[in-house]
DNA sequence: TTGACGAGTAAGTGATCTCTTACGCATCCT
DNA sequence: AGGATGCGTAAGAGATCACTTACTCGTCAA
């Protein structure tokens, strides 16, 4: 009991890879077997599986056993942590968007 | 001209270390020469250096000299990539409150 | 002009990533 | 029972990362 099992890998890097947002996209459809995942990819079907299972291990995906399948399944709250970083940003897009909208109503005054 | 120099590393890669995004987020509320940003870390100045040289690359930094001092300024649009990829799981969080406040209305309802 | 300072680059090292092939193990089907 | 299927794990190779120390270079100040 000395271990500690419960290594959570960090979401933005688990998001980092191209791949795994896109198996990420993908069950933001539904959820679904490795083999539907695989199919999407050019990698081999176990590189699919490791990727599967460092988003499993971040705690984006869950799974579910369905006979000799496993059905993969998002969850999207885990993605928080992203979206509250990214949302601190909105600001300056706000800030921007505001300072575009002042110059154009500026230079349509004359 | 046979080389490519415009090797602009992924947005997602750039934003997946702790420490670039800390070092975004501070220079979030100023333009920073180096020495401030340094100080905010355990790790040597070079170290900082090299993340400021790949959010530099990924185009979310810009840099300006001021005598021997380079200043870094953030570049919040080139964020743009990773607020429309999270933006695609706002429906999530809206389902999922909507099927919250649906649960509880109907649980209020006894 | 000379030394201190701010900051990038070079080189090297160990750790980690990402992929591959080979294999193991249930489960399903006949 | 026995082969096929779905999928994970093991092992290993090569690439890349994230740091360090040592060095270089331009700028400032005395």
């Amino acid at each position: 009991m000395v271990e500690t099992l419960n290594r959570k890998p960090d979401v933005f890097t688990a998001v980092s890879h191209r791949a795994r947002r896109q198996i990420l996209d993908l069950l933001a459809g539904a959820e679904l077997p490795v083999s539907v995942i695989a199919k999407q990819f050019e990698m081999s079907r176990p590189a699919v599986s490791q990727h599967l299972r460092i988003l499993l291990d971040s705690g984006l995906l869950t799974e579910q056993r369905h006979g000799r399948e496993r059905h993969y399944q998002i969850v999207p709250e885990r993605l928080a942590p992203v979206r509250d970083w990214i949302g601190q940003y909105e600001r300056f897009w706000d800030d921007r968007l505001m300072r575009l909208q002042k110059h154009l109503s500026k230079t349509s005054e004359v």
